[in-house]
RNA sequence: GGCCCGUUCGUCUAGGGGUUAGGACGCCAGGUUUUCAUCCUGGUAACAGGGGUUCGAUUCCCCUACGGGCUACCA
């Protein structure tokens, strides 16, 4: 009773591998992974036209960025390849041709250019041109034409296709996981083309011969394969094959708009929709994303465990994942949640983990931080301004003046707080760091505060104006915190920049 | 146009014949921080509309509207 439970991904390699596609894929692996089952990487390829070079890889890469590892695909043998449908072009013709044998399938001779025609001169009427029992008998195939000029065409090399010969007045009821019954009429059903003129077989024919051929238990894919659903169960009835199971996603629709999310919206929105950076598109990882959150947001778009959880670890989620609490309708993207996730995943980030990553990239601080400072240092600044942290990017919008002087003072504080009396007070906090021995935040504060009842000044006379000067603005951690991390020496020097710079003016 | 699928706060969603319709993101307010942010607390806000069925429907059924997908020798 218990078949082996194997699913496969089976992206076409046309370009990146969209965020929605990445979405399809954990899913695929969530529930092969919670069902014991193996999870497969097909690459379909059967248009060469489309092809694009490095998209392949460009999967592979985003797959293991992700942590959703494949345990079949390309380069990666179970016992059920090749995995590249370009690599398994030999096997798709007898298919075809047996379907022929059968009855349940017909050469085509016709023209792109004659149908084409049709369909033109359909659409001009107001009507719809399918080929199928309604005029199959009028076009150039085997059904119309004799068996020896079908014969003879196929002797001379004419260009053909094979078409599957769709039933007529029959009543099919399909089941999907999510969707339960879906009940279509086989007269609206067209003769799809199975077998193409350039000798490749098209996606209907090469998806179904390969699920078949690699024991594909599940197919879980996105919602715009929902009209093929029929064809391909008829398909299978016309192998005799035994179906697999069928789930359909829904799909991730525009934050704002309508339709599904496409690469403009990330431009326009300014986030990213790939996983990966390609060409001008900046993908999750290289804007800053941790894939664990990536994989957290995108498994609760469309899917929820019925919990109040919304935080979960990839294995928390192969545990709580079924498909019957996939959602039947499109989700809405929120670039927001996106960031609010990755924020939480920052905060579970250990201070010397994410100093490393801090330092390891020269794009999110200047090249001279590395050089000066040591990754404990950073580590100790990190856990001061972390938790205001989305990225490890926002660091050095946070906490810049741990490794420099301020270069400016923001002038609306300077307005504010730097009075005729501060710069005498400024000196006066200069003495008494000068003569604190233990520099630690604690110490200090202790000194600054007995230092400010004895002079009986206020706090509002001393703090703000030396938050100012030590950072440049009014803002940031505890400043004792501050003062502790950049030392004496230097906390004494900006103060003593500042009095020279803001009495000038 | 045709076919198929769908519809709970702005968004992601829980729920389900009788509930104060719950949570999260966002937003707003208060508290904390003599700063900013974080954080905490609170608040705003939803069952698309119309018919049924029923004692009772947001929940079940039908219709409408709206949204989505497909309608290629693309996947």
């Amino acid at each position: 009773m218990s078949e082996k439970v194997r699913v496969r991904f089976a992206p076409s390699p046309t370009g990146p591998l969209h965020i929605g596609g990445v979405r399809t894929a954990l899913f695929n692996y969530l529930f092969a992974k919670k069902q014991g089952g193996d999870f497969v990487l097909r690459i379909e390829d059967t248009d060469q036209n489309r092809y694009v070079e490095g998209a392949e890889n460009y999967i592979v890469e985003a797959l293991n960025w992700c942590g959703i590892p494949f345990d079949e695909g390309p380069e990666k043998d179970g016992g059920y390849g090749p995995y590249r449908q370009s690599e398994r072009k030999h096997l798709y013709e007898s298919f075809a041709l047996e379907l022929i044998e059968k009855g349940k399938a017909y050469y085509a001779f016709d023209t792109p250019e004659q149908l084409d025609f049709h369909r033109k001169d359909h659409e001009a009427k107001g009507k719809t041109f399918i080929y199928n029992w309604h005029n199959r008998l009028k076009l150039s195939n085997s059904l119309s034409l004799s068996s020896e000029e079908v014969r003879a065409k196929l002797d001379a090399g004419e260009d053909y296709v094979i078409r599957f010969l769709s039933p007529q007045d029959e009543e099919l009821v399909l089941n999907d996981i999510i969707r339960g019954e879906i009940k279509i009429d086989t007269n609206i059903l067209d003769d799809k083309i199975l077998f193409k003129g350039d000798g490749m077989p098209t996606y209907h024919l090469a998806n179904i011969v390969d699920d078949h051929l690699m024991k594909i238990s599940h197919v879980i894919r996105g919602e715009e394969w929902l009209p093929s659903l029929a064809l391909h169960q008829l398909l299978y009835n016309a192998f005799e094959w035994k179906a697999p199971h069928f789930a359909h996603l829904p799909l991730i629709m525009k934050p704002v708009g309508k339709g599904k999310l496409s690469k403009r919206d990330g431009e326009q929105g300014g986030f990213p929709v790939f996983p990966l950076s390609w060409n001008e598109s900046v993908g999750y990882r290289e804007a800053g994303y941790f894939p664990e959150a990536v994989v957290n947001f995108l498994a609760l778009l469309g899917w929820n465990p019925g919990t109040e959880q919304e935080l979960f670890s990839l294995d928390e989620l192969v545990q709580a994942f079924s498909l019957e609490r996939v959602h039947k309708s499109g989700a809405r993207f929120d670039p927001d949640k996106t960031k609010w996730y990755n924020h939480q995943y920052l905060q579970f980030k250990k201070d010397g983990e994410l100093a490393e990553l801090f330092l390891k990239d020269s794009n999110v601080r200047p090249s001279a931080v590395e050089a000066s400072f040591t990754e404990e240092y950073v580590a100790k600044v990190i856990s001061l301004i972390k938790e205001r942290a989305n990225f490890v990017s926002d660091f050095w919008e946070l906490g810049n003046y741990f490794f420099q002087a301020p270069v400016s003072y923001d002038e609306k504080a300077v307005n504010k707080q730097w009075k005729e009396d501060t710069p005498q007070i400024m000196n006066g906090v200069i003495s008494v760091l000068e003569e604190v021995d233990d520099f630690s935040s604690a110490n200090i504060e202790t000194k600054v505060k007995d230092w400010i009842s004895k002079k009986d000044l206020s706090f509002g006379k001393v703090m703000p104006p030396l938050r100012l000067v030590i950072v440049g603005d009014m803002k940031g951690p505890h400043l004792f915190d501050i003062l502790e991390l950049i030392g004496k020496e230097e906390s004494v020097e900006r103060i003593k920049t500042a009095i020279s710079q803001l009495t000038d003016v």
